[in-house]
DNA sequence: TGTTAAACTTAGAACGAGTCTAAAGATTGC
DNA sequence: GCAATCTTTAGACTCGTTCTAAGTTTAACA
């Protein structure tokens, strides 16, 4: 598993040792996303991708992320009432969401200490803990 | 912030104490969903509702929700590539998800213990905090 | 009780995010 | 250079959810 991407690497180089084929539409999606921890939407993607000549289409977009989050190049964050959100730092963390202006943070891992995992049956691993605070700025 | 209803209550009683008016459909829904902690999906409990005779409509079934969210008879769960669940379980509790079955269950609060939260802004109150556990049953 | 206003429910249209399709274009191996 | 494979594309489509406008129920109170 894929934990962060080596800050000499090209774009290129990254998704030759992910096993994807670097054609053009995916190292200008990758040089968007992945030279630094950014979070954002498939439409926000969608959008940017293409305010630069050279459209890229919908389908090609979707299916760039799908493959960047198979490959451990990205994550997905589910927020709010089931929005979805790529997140391209790759380190150990958590996320806050501000509930009424739709924001979406990082907590570093140090900052929760999840105690007392839940045993389970021998047949059962745990892929991953996803970790949302849910914050809003108060009234006064 | 409401956290369980009391046994002795009817369903009628707990909608009229959370200032809502207990209409039939929304009466039919509450005595199906919050007589005992359960998870399920919108689309579920439209089918349910309605195998018996008569029909409740999708919108009603969506506002009912809402509604029973917002007064905090219910709870949004979000688990997989932005599957929206509804839990009845209104104790302080977090989930594991079956990646690959796509089944969601409990995890009592205490078995999961979160320490040293994130330092926040003095304006910034925190509002929940969600954890879900994935997991997958061993291939072998 | 009868009347009225406000609240609720309804069917179906509309919406948005995401997936699928079939065809065209790029890349690879030989 | 050719064939096989992989990728991209536009646009149709699906699915879950929300909206709309009309009809129905409820609550208040004369």
């Amino acid at each position: 598993m894929r934990r962060s991407r080596p800050e000499h690497e090209s774009i290129d180089e990254t998704l030759r040792a992910c096993g994807i084929i670097p054609t053009a539409q995916r190292v200008r999606i990758g040089r968007m996303v992945l030279t630094r921890p950014t979070h954002f939407s498939a439409e926000q993607l969608y959008e940017r991708v293409n305010l630069a000549g050279n459209h890229v289409s919908k389908a090609t977009v979707y299916n760039t992320l799908g493959l960047f989050v198979e490959k451990d190049l990205l994550r997905r964050v589910l927020v709010g009432t089931g929005k979805v959100f790529y997140d391209s730092n790759m380190t150990a963390h958590h996320h806050f969401y501000d509930v009424e202006s739709g924001e979406l943070g990082d907590i570093d891992a140090g900052e929760i200490e999840i105690r007392a995992l839940p045993k389970t049956a021998d047949d059962v691993q745990i892929e991953g803990i996803d970790v949302v605070v849910r914050v809003r700025r108060a009234a006064s």
